[in-house]
DNA sequence: CTGAAAGCGCTTACAG
DNA sequence: CTGAAAGCGCTTACAG
């Protein structure tokens, strides 16, 4: 079987003729660009839907100097949360006209500003998008951020970022989430509440335990300092956590851990030592993502729209550049929502 | 604080002026086409290090009919065998210069051809990538496949697909990878072995459950069509798996699931049934993906060499339309790894 | 081995 | 409200 030669496609031109109007007016009516007679304007939609002719990006992109691609900056690693975001993010670039590429960043550490900006430079020049999407562990970096504003691309990041931060941030109210969360075990009859932190460059890993610290204050409940640990967001470092705390001689009846998939880690832990969960140990995680209920007992979690998170950063990301409104800065705080399943219950010996 | 514009850079033109030459040899050089003196070569070379000169990619396209643009049509769903696969992509792409983008096709089930062509045409014609990558569940679809070769774009695809197929393929020996599995199983001692199928429209299902009954029979053993129960290749559908297997008036005493997630399922329906894995159930994956190791006991299972099967399907079929051998057949088999973790075991009563 | 010219398919000023 | 001209930054024939 011989290949087909790619089938030539409609241009602007023929539309023009067909329609029997200039190209410009075509131009005009597929930019939705006012000043255009209804007549002539159906006239164009007929004969674009006739010829079934679709624009060519890259001759937009040539003389209008916008490249229709969004770029997401990703870290090397398998992550649902990631992941659930990019859906969104694709989604709602599909809805937009516009093109979602994922760009893989090595990590910086100990790396200078300016080989920062080299690489950043290096990697948005080929491609030119017309904005970032920035999200973990990359959202709060400074250096990340700085660089790319000196660069003059806009940039969006998703989840609780430096406060001070300019440009557009997407986010749910982490802070008050986490005080919901430690409210329900609180609520449940809980006193040894423990924590497990996230990494410690993340400001989600501040901003829990903040909130943690708060809710058990208000409570009148103290913060035990060796009920503290430290994780890294991923499974082993949840194990790693369990075991510590289930090895304290006054171990504690509920672990807040801030993520899920540490949370997962953790209750995988407590099974294998023989403490079950939620009998002899409560769990929470936080994000929703995939594993919450791909586990059993499934976790009891804050819900993060991740979705949702993706569509409305790319949805602002686009409404801000195609404005003009370069280097506005806007802060957008979705709904959160507090999932009771099956890894809390009142503690045995209250 | 002021958004910066867009800084002003290099064009060809100042690259030819700076190195003394027409701006034709400097696109020679950049394309790495012959016919250059090595002195010319080099002043160019220097000319674009000293002005930090990039192509744009968007004029490049226009006249070169070109989008350098490859597009990984996606299914709504989060897999961590996409993710990995997703991930050696995008680094094989940015090696070679070329974007990565992610589109989300939605279920295309009770879908007519001629429908399925439109929504391809639609995605297609926006960006014009030169070239789309498929993976499950739509890798092995023949109406995509076919309604992309009339659409005149090279495809490359992942997996066990029709073996009739024809364009590139890049997969790992999954009939082989299958008989070697159960072959472990075989070889600790069990004799009454189950199977996990997938989705039925995969080919992967097939191959494997082909290589397991082979397997079966060189052994002398026979499958028990009662132990061969359906699945779809996630979580869930293992744990069910896993109920129902073990519900069984004579369980196996060894389960060969389709795919890692699965396993993961059946495994904890175990844990939960009190049957200890690998003590009263060997549970074999396929796939070693994330969960793998994201559980315990840790997975017996295939690996697949995603990253690598990611990287070399965008080698290939880059390679393919750069030397206009669009329409070229060929046949990648990369090398599988049997994984020896903790869920199998010799049965007890052997 | 090298270069001057034409043109990819749009959008951006500019005129009317 | 509409259009003729110029040009975005490259690559593709074509000449020498």
């Amino acid at each position: 079987m011989a290949g087909e030669s790619k089938p030539k496609t409609a241009k602007m031109k023929d539309v023009a003729d067909l329609a029997g109007v200039s190209i410009k007016t075509v131009s005009r009516v597929l930019n939705n660009e006012p000043h255009v007679q209804d007549k002539l304007r159906n006239k164009v939609k007929d004969a674009v839907a006739k010829l079934e002719y679709v624009p060519s990006q890259s001759a937009r992109s040539l003389r209008g100097n916008k490249s229709y691609n969004i770029n997401l900056l990703c870290h090397a690693s398998d992550s649902s949360y990631i992941n659930a975001i990019q859906f969104g993010a694709v989604i709602a670039c599909q809805k937009l006209g516009y093109q979602l590429s994922i760009s893989l960043l090595e990590d910086l550490h100990n790396h200078s500003f300016d080989e920062i900006k080299a690489e950043l430079e290096q990697l948005t020049h080929q491609h030119r998008p017309d904005g970032i999407m920035l999200v973990a562990p990359y959202a709060g970096n400074r250096m990340i951020a700085f660089a790319l504003k000196e660069l003059g691309i806009d940039v969006v990041r998703i989840g609780p970022v430096d406060l001070t931060a300019d440009g557009i941030l997407v986010e749910i109210d982490d802070y008050n989430a986490s005080i919901e969360l430690t409210k329900h075990l609180i609520d449940l009859g809980h006193k040894r509440i423990a924590f497990v932190r996230g990494l410690e460059n993340q400001r989600a890993t501040h901003v829990r335990f903040e909130g943690f610290s708060m809710a058990m204050n208000a409570a009148g409940l103290t913060v035990d300092p060796e009920l503290v640990v430290p994780g890294s967001f991923d499974f082993s470092s949840g194990m790693t956590a369990g075991q510590t705390l289930l090895a304290h001689a006054n171990p504690p009846t509920a672990v807040f851990a801030s993520n899920d998939d540490m949370a997962a880690g953790l209750v995988t832990a407590a099974t294998m030592a023989g403490v079950s969960v939620p009998g002899d140990l409560s769990v929470v995680g936080y994000d929703d993502s995939a594993v919450a209920t791909r586990m059993r007992p499934e976790l009891t979690t804050i819900h993060q729209p991740l979705h949702e998170l993706g569509e409305v950063a790319i949805e602002n990301l686009i409404d801000s550049f195609q404005h003009k409104r370069t280097g506005s800065s806007r802060r957008v705080v979705l709904d959160h929502n507090f999932v009771l399943r099956d890894t809390t219950a009142a503690p045995k010996n209250k």
